[in-house]
RNA sequence: GCCUCCUUAGCUCAGUCGGCAGAGCGUUUCCAUGGUAAGGAAAAGGUCGUGGGUUCGAUUCCCACAGGAGGCUCCA
């Protein structure tokens, strides 16, 4: 037998006999790599371990613990759940199912029930299915790859007519081949063929699927766990057939399973939701509605600290402050399009009945606070002397958000932005769009977020009102100012809001997330529409463009994703408790209160717990509360003027004189939001 | 809005195969006064989300509505 070359990641070369698959060259290498390898990489495409190599090859092994390796167990696992699923639902059908973030999901149609709609899987239905995928799975079944002809492929699949729109190209899948005129299939032969083929001509389950896969269905396969079933649209599309999706995540190993279950568990304790009752932030009190909260002293606290800085920050930075009211008469939002474009989005008029003449008057909450600042602008000539004008609110808005979307603080119908509306010239639009967006960033960092990219929103062909032309400028303003920041800029088509593009600024959040956070939209189609103009230099008069941004997306919003951020342990500046005083016994209460009055004089936020519970317990409340500085005085304190100082995440300080803490309080303090 | 699930004390959750409702934490009171993550005792607290229906009887079964969770679609 004639031997060939394959080159390795390290460029080494390595001789092995003509005929040897990439598992062969693995197993070659090493028993370990063999037992690892998961499928390989094979001059720069991704290949089944029975791909057997050719001369002058460039191989990787691809291992179950790398991204690649656990895309694949994933995306095998997937194919499995639809082979379950198929074999207990007769009759199913299935439309897509790609590995994702953590796992896989699978979208099938259940056969038509009594009522005459299509099924839906129970609860229960994952243990079922969860158990038939561990019988596959211990059959070993070979995935096996066959590209076949368009025709034999709409045989095979004629009963699922999910599969023939992806054979005909109609509808994006993934995982599938999209190259005209063939089909890739991985079949998976069981041990005996079924009695009923479901698929014509094979014995067992088969897929349209792109690959690589796992040799069979058991190995690399097993640590997984089906997590929930949800609705999902065919296509994406809701005016298309709801699918059933399964849900799951799946694993290298049964360790790294676990590992991810107990992440999961981190995620949900930091959850702003049970933190705000936990932490006597807010709530959602039914009693008002869906998606409108109150905020609680706690919580009032820190939202009112959160204004107030960013009001400081403004002024600073050559904003004036209006205000407006939260309802209007309908002739405005006329005027402004939102009642053609955003009617949806609004909360149903008020009418009255004895008003505005025959027809009557109807009254709107507002979705949005522009068309109140393009009047504020109005109320009298404008000179080109006075632009950029920046006119800022804390502007409560409403929106009758859809129930399925509503979300803790990050999804509300009703919400603060902490909004302005910029006018200047298009000559000016430029700069200020550069010293905007360095303006943002560098207040969201002082809020604690430092890690961004942004994403440029752009026209959406059938919801957009004005010139073609106008909306290029204005995108490519954009795309300028947002380039200059030398962020990461992903680009998000048919995104933009009806009036114009915009950039927005996403943020990662402590464990990583992102979140939505920031938004700067360009529009030259209100200005015109409200008849705004300015006198310029020249005698004349002109069109100003207006610039929209809310910093914090919604205060509600950015309080949420702050409480994440921070698991509820808010920094020293922001935290609404920031010194806990604990006497030993009730004989120091009185120097603690003498020690809480002083810092509150000073500017702080401290309280007391009296000695009514011993010390031990009253530190672990605090701690439940995330206070940033928890003082213990006793009998030694009271005779020194000193304190113990027991701070979040540190070691516990006896001695430390009263003014040196309160120094230290002052500096901390000064570190985080600076001096302004 | 659509799909699946959930709603029992302030919070976290048991429970009732349809027959007077339970725990822990929290709250209040009393005892205990203690140096760094749970001292002891007692009490209060629930028309079992709301409204209908079935039933001798519904917190439990059925329907509708409201609120919530996870998705889809949409979005600050």
């Amino acid at each position: 037998m004639s031997a060939i070359t394959v080159t390795l990641p390290d460029r080494s070369t390595r001789q092995v006999d003509e005929g040897t698959t990439v598992g062969g060259l693995a197993a070659e290498i090493g028993r370990g790599l063999a037992k690892a390898a998961v499928i390989g990489v094979v001059n720069g495409v991704e290949r089944d371990l029975v791909w057997p190599l050719a001369d002058g090859d460039e191989v990787e092994i691809v291992t179950a613990d790398s991204d690649r390796g656990l895309y694949t167990i994933r995306h095998s696992t997937a194919h499995v759940l639809a082979q379950a699923v198929l074999d207990l639902f007769p009759g199913a059908t299935f439309g897509i199912g790609p590995p994702i973030e953590d796992g896989f999901y699978y979208d099938f149609q259940l056969p038509l029930g009594t009522d005459g709609r299509p099924g839906t899987f129970a609860p229960d239905d994952l243990t079922r299915i969860e158990a038939r995928m561990r019988e596959i799975m211990a059959e070993a079944q070979p995935f096996v790859r066959d590209d076949i002809d368009n025709d034999r492929a709409r045989e095979v699949f004629a009963e699922h007519p999910f599969k023939l729109e992806i054979i005909d190209g109609e509808a994006d899948d993934p995982t599938s081949v999209s190259e005209p005129g063939f089909a890739r299939t991985y079949e998976n032969p069981p041990p005996a063929p079924k009695d009923q083929p479901p698929f014509a001509g094979y014995p067992g389950f088969i897929d349209l699927c792109r690959g690589p896969h796992v040799p069979d269905t058991k190995a690399h396969l097993g640590h997984f766990k089906l997590t929930r079933i949800a609705g999902a649209y065919w296509r994406g599309d809701e005016k298309r057939a709801q699918l059933q999706r399964v849900y799951g995540t799946a694993w290298h190993s049964k360790a790294a399973l676990a590992e991810h279950l107990e992440r999961l568990e981190e995620a949900a304790k930091r959850d702003h939701r049970r933190l705000g009752a936990e932490l006597d932030l807010f709530s959602f009190p039914d009693e008002i509605g869906s998606g409108l909260a109150v905020f609680h002293p706690k919580g009032g606290i820190v939202r009112r600290l959160m204004e107030d800085y960013s009001r400081r920050r403004h002024e600073a930075a050559g904003y004036e402050f209006v205000y407006s009211p939260h309802i209007t008469k309908s002739d405005l939002f006329e005027t402004s399009g939102h009642l053609s474009w955003f009617a949806d989005g609004m909360f149903p008029p008020m009418h009255f009945d004895d008003e505005g003449g025959p027809d009557g008057q109807d009254y709107y909450l507002k979705p949005m606070n522009c068309p109140f600042h393009c009047l504020i602008y109005r109320s009298r000539q404008r000179s080109y002397r006075e632009l950029p004008l920046r006119l800022f609110e804390f502007g409560s808005v409403y929106r009758y958000e859809k129930s399925g979307v509503v979300h803790g603080l990050t999804r509300v119908r009703g919400m603060t932005q902490d909004d302005a509306h910029i006018f200047c010239t298009r000559e000016q639009m430029g700069d200020e769009l550069r010293s905007l967006l360095g303006f943002v960033l560098d207040l969201l960092r002082d809020y604690g977020l430092d890690d961004f990219y942004l994403e440029l929103s752009t026209k959406d062909p059938d919801k957009y009102i004005g010139a073609d032309e106008d909306w290029e400028e204005a995108t490519e303003a954009l795309r300028a100012a947002a380039e200059d920041s030398g962020l990461d800029l992903v680009p998000d088509p048919g995104g933009a809001a009806f009036y114009g593009p915009k950039i927005s600024v996403q943020a990662r959040d402590a464990i990583g997330r992102t979140w939505q956070m920031s938004t700067i939209q360009l529009d030259f189609q209100e200005p015109p529409r409200f008849g705004l103009e300015y006198v310029g230099t020249d005698g004349a008069r002109h069109t100003p463009v207006m610039i929209h941004r809310a910093l914090f997306g919604s205060v509600e919003r950015f309080f949420g994703v702050l409480v994440e951020h921070y698991a509820g342990a808010f920094p020293l500046w922001l935290a609404p408790v920031q010194v806990r005083l604990l006497p030993v016994r009730d004989d120091h209460l009185a120097y603690a209160d003498r020690l809480a009055d002083r810092l509150r004089a000073e500017g702080f936020r401290a309280d007391v717990v009296d000695a009514g519970e011993k010390l031990g317990n009253r530190i672990r409340k605090a701690k439940g509360e995330k206070i940033p500085y928890v003082l213990v005085v006793g009998d030694d304190d009271v005779a020194a003027g000193t304190v113990g100082v027991n701070p979040r995440g540190g070691e516990v300080e006896r001695d430390v004189h009263a003014d040196d803490f309160v120094e230290r309080l002052r500096v901390e303090t000064t570190v985080q939001i600076g001096d302004r």
